[in-house]
DNA sequence: CAAAATAATGGAAGCGCTTTGACGAATTCT
DNA sequence: AGAATTCGTCAAAGCGCTTCCATTATTTTG
């Protein structure tokens, strides 16, 4: 039998009779035969892998935290369709000349970005290599049109601020990530507007932001804590913050909930499901893990279908409600 | 100039010029070009490839949060060395499949094994297959001879114990991880030792085994306070767990070191780093990043000498005093 | 100074597949 | 029945590199 015969038997081609299909197929399982990757790669001309470039912030040799959990959901998808996954952790400032050598090596068939910031230059130069690729965010200062895949943060933490107002709350803080994500900046928005609306004033003292790891939620609470009036609410961007204002509370003798009402949002990691039948914080809850299927999706999409105009897919956020939102205390 | 010089150029042989090197390696530079890796890889017979394989309990979706951070250390050396990562998630159950599958396949040059249990099949499978592996940690029960990077997880948690045991406390929990995985039976092994060394009588009832996430840590902390003899400290598995355990001492209005003592395992994860000039808890720690980088350069030892003789890594953790131990407060 | 050794380069095979085009055999149509 | 289709199969080219072997240019040696 030709290599012709079994190649096309074992990809599914229509010209070969089913007699011959089933006669190969059981060879092939008997021999315990894959038809080698290399080969066919070279043949076919495609990679059949999708490269996920994580920044890790030189600075601080930070992972974020979500991205485990993102990949555990675009991996299942991937595999489905026969892709592998290539991970690299790059040093913030080379981003770009990693996404360049992997397409110069034509290493991959797409990548997802991760983290865009509110200025990304990588979807401009990712559009200029003509490598197929999904943003995991938005990046606001961008004109271009790219696939993205957002949860709606502005509206988010509106509701999450609004709902503390609606409360009584009237000294709120925000407790953010790093100021040039896109995602911050748009919870920043959100809860500011919320504010305007409710004719609340407030400083940009009640507005932190910094890499989102639990001292830093820690620090940042303490700090807004230290005001001459503190706030009797917080809204912040992560729950591992979250456990750090939870932390900063506990020193001061204040009770989450109680005294100071916190609401997180909640990425709905693995090792933080906050699935009591009364969820520990009130947040807005919105499937990191889903969001990587949903990407994955759009990506192998958008690698057979190389025409296919940019699409934007937005997700919303539940707001759950918790024990850590009370209306505030009176004096 | 002939395919053949400009290959032996880029690739660094000796047979060639220097003037000529130069010659080439500026023409590449000057038309970005690289070498396409997958006709390289047919060439060359190797995939440069490093597959991580990390498992995704089929039960409770859960991603362990430390193999972020492992693999951030194991990434750099991967680069540095030209090699890739492939990243699968693969339900649990299947994991073996996806072994043979890759080295079928031949897609990876060599794989690294994660979360190995005391009782770990895939180790036999693996010395089976021919294929070059790492073990993140050990198996208690395999007899066959491997690689792998290991913390003396049997003599930290007997130094915890220890140290405990020191202060005063007599009652100690221990909040450990799955009861089938190697790192977990070595703790307890510890733990047990030392209380033994100590003529402490304990029932099992004071350790508990579950996934290493927040809300295991505060439910397991509740389990324990409630026993008719609460414990007076506790030492646990993971600084996640301890988040829960704090929450549980919340709730009880108990204060962390002044009423419960905790030790916890510390992965050095990044978004957890205890850095203050006093750490929140005492704890032995270990850089799991540290690890990664460990594993990754044994890896690629192996890769390139096949002969070698298997190799064991045993890492010490550090003993870090933090405010979270005291003497038992007296009643 | 011829012979032998060394250095630098190129031609061509091969890595293990996919895919194109050719070719008989079986089937359908006129 | 013969021509026109359709079907199933195969031989061979090609994917873009690396590497073996041959070849030419250069240097060293007796």
């Amino acid at each position: 039998m030709s290599q012709t015969t079994v190649s096309r038997a074992l990809n599914g081609f229509p010209e070969v009779s089913e007699k011959t299909r089933q006669l190969v197929l059981k060879a092939a399982a008997k021999h315990n035969y894959k038809p080698n990757v290399r080969a066919r790669r070279l043949a076919t001309g495609k990679s059949m892998t999708i490269g996920h470039l994580v920044s890790v912030s030189k600075e601080h040799e930070m992972v974020n935290p979500i991205f485990a959990d993102f990949i555990a959901g675009a991996s299942a998808r991937y595999a489905q369709s026969g892709y592998d996954l290539l991970l690299s952790l790059v040093p913030d400032e080379d981003e770009f000349t990693s996404y360049k050598e992997l397409a110069a090596r034509s290493a991959v068939d797409g990548v997802v970005v991760h983290a865009p910031r509110v200025d990304e230059k990588r979807i401009a130069q990712l559009n200029n290599l003509n490598l197929p690729f999904v943003v995991h965010g938005r990046s606001s200062n961008t004109v271009e049109k790219y696939n993205w895949v957002d949860v709606n943060n502005e509206r988010s933490f509106f509701r999450a601020t609004q709902l503390l107002i609606e409360l009584g709350h009237t000294t709120i803080g925000l407790i953010n990530g790093l100021a040039d994500m896109d995602f911050a900046m748009r919870r920043a928005k959100g809860y500011r507007r919320a504010l305007a609306e409710n004719q609340i004033k407030l400083t940009d003292d009640y507005l932190t932001h910094s890499e989102m790891t639990e001292p830093n939620g820690y620090k940042n609470a303490l700090t807004l804590l230290d005001l001459p009036t503190p706030p009797t609410a917080l809204v912040t961007s992560s729950i591992i913050m979250a456990n750090g204002i939870r932390r900063a509370l506990d020193e001061r003798d204040l009770k989450l909930g109680r005294d100071v009402s916190v609401i997180t949002h909640d990425d709905d990691l693995s090792y933080f499901r906050d699935a009591a039948a009364v969820p520990v914080y009130t947040a807005t809850r919105s499937s990191v893990r889903e969001a990587g299927r949903l990407s994955a999706d759009l990506l192998l999409k958008i690698i057979a279908d190389p025409g296919r105009a940019p699409e934007g897919i937005l997700l919303d956020t539940e707001l759950i409600l918790g024990s850590s939102t009370k209306p505030p205390r009176r004096p």
